[in-house]
DNA sequence: GATCTGCGATAGGATTTGCGAATGGCTTCG
DNA sequence: CGAAGCCATTCGCAAATCCTATCGCAGATC
């Protein structure tokens, strides 16, 4: 195989017009550049060039291969450089996967941001709502950083991203509407607007609610999530959802649980972060989940935080 | 600069996912391979890959670079296959300039022929009747063969192509066309169908004819060289041009000078001929000057050969 | 017409690079 | 717990690369 040196050589020379200047265009002594044309005729088996007493002229075959030459260099040149720019987190791509709730209140903003700061990273999104599947895009290698809720099993390596508040929402005259905050116990009984079955809260929340050994009464199940609080809202019962999933000036009440509930939200990567998806990452962490005024205007007293189950 | 090596060894270890078989794949050793991977990093700064125990990952950085560390494979691999192709003549470009009047009886049969047989060659042509700006493009290098009536100055370096034989056309009962051969002080006084100014044949016979001594009358000057033995034939008096001008069925006399005229075509080059231009003259002097069967037999008898200045 | 100048090729020696065998650490599999 | 697979490292050697110096050649100069 031609050595790149020899055709950056080989260009050189044919932008000069001569060997020496080459060498000096190519920070190099004369003697190297002509060794390495004549590494390369002797690869190609022609002459490459026309010796003169004035200078060099290219041959045919020599206009033949200086194209591509330029070509090859242009590439090995746009190769490191790509790596580079990813190296430090202005280029490449980066495969993000994530569970479908985290899309809206958690990925998309930041995406948005990086797209326009970074026009040349290239980003991609997958989701599920079924954990096994995203666990298996990192074992397959299909993605950089998967962003789901924690925990997950020990063998991956997580990166804790960020936590939100789980809450219960629920019409302004609910019986727990005026508690100023509840209990998991409290929902014993209570009649509470569901998640469908393709909704990953669904599951979620009935491992919850099954671990603590409360059963509240299903009246209706929705796929959207921030459907959810919104329904109980109107008075269909109450709902427990992450804190992201309500919307601005809902007309109902909004509570946290006593003691707070808190999810993490944790990035698994294959291996050790590298730096584009650790910048990704750390971006996510200081933005958080963005929780509107009114909303966390209505969470205002209770402060130790802590998880119920 | 990245070495071709290394960026071989990248790609090597993206399509097999592990060193060891990256190395196989490459005929070489696994630390070897395992080094130019290490120098690739040193030089981008960042990690390509991802060491697992289960073989390597690439890393998004190491993806970015994979696809234009391809394209400069393929691009080096390709500047020195296109030289080859040169070497051989299968391939190339190559740029002819020839004197006007060669165009159609020399030039284009054998291009249509390389075109059919060597499509791979790219061949351009440049005409003039300005012998000084032909040659001037061979100065310049804008040329790789130029053809033209010899003979041209010593500096050029030069290769005899063929030769043609000047001849006379006249109207059948004209008075030369009684003799089986001409002189050229036969042409004093004769009535002679010329050339216009911008072909490049009306110079050289007036300087073949003041060399000579001989001053015939000219009736008429037309730029399209085989519309002069036409003419000739025509009645309007005789015709000096190589014979290819001459075109099948002419209704009138040919005859040859005695001694013969022989015009020698030369090609110029700059410096030796290289490979792709060596054949390409090599089918030039093959073919020779295509001259139609009754052409010839018009020009049966005499032998000996000369040039009459 | 003798000399000078610029260019490319060549020779020789120092340096660097590239490579391969051997080794060790690590993980997974049986 | 041993075997096997994979990668990094070390070490020594061979080859390539490079540089300095020199030669040969053809125009340019005066």
């Amino acid at each position: 195989m031609a050595s790149l040196r020899a055709l950056e050589c080989l260009v050189a020379v044919a932008d000069s017009g001569s060997i020496t200047q080459a060498a000096r265009m190519l920070h190099s002594s004369q003697p190297a550049v002509s060794h390495q044309l004549a590494a390369l005729e002797r690869e190609t088996r022609t002459a490459l060039i026309r010796r003169e007493p004035r200078g060099v002229k290219l041959t045919p075959a020599g206009r033949a291969a200086v194209t591509d030459a330029r070509r090859a260099i242009e590439a090995a040149a746009s190769a490191v450089r790509l790596a580079r720019a990813a190296g430090d987190a202005t280029g490449g791509s980066l495969r993000l996967a994530c569970a479908q709730s985290l899309t809206v209140s958690m990925l998309a903003p930041v995406i948005r941001d990086w797209h326009r700061r970074y026009p040349q990273v290239a980003i991609s999104l997958r989701e599920s709502a079924v954990p096994g599947e995203l666990l298996g895009l990192i074992d397959s290698d299909e993605v950089d950083i998967l962003l789901v809720p924690g925990p997950v099993s020990e063998r991956y390596t997580t990166t804790p991203v960020t936590e939100e508040e789980i809450v219960l929402t629920a019409p302004g005259n609910h019986r727990l509407a005026q508690l100023p905050s509840v209990t998991l116990n409290d929902l014993d009984g209570v009649q509470l607007v569901h998640f469908a079955a393709d909704n990953g809260l669904s599951g979620w929340l009935d491992r919850s609610l099954t671990r603590a050994g409360v059963r509240p009464e299903t009246v209706m199940r929705t796929s959207v999530t921030a459907a959810a609080p919104q329904l109980a809202a109107a008075g269909l019962g109450v709902a427990v959802t992450p804190i992201s999933a309500v919307s601005a000036g809902l007309p109902g009440a909004i509570r946290s649980f006593s003691p707070r509930w808190i999810r993490q939200l944790i990035a698994v990567s294959p291996g050790a972060l590298d730096p584009l998806a650790a910048r990704f990452v750390t971006s996510l962490s200081t933005r958080g989940v963005r929780v509107p005024r009114d909303v966390k205007a209505q969470l205002s007293d209770s402060d130790a935080p802590g998880s119920p189950k």
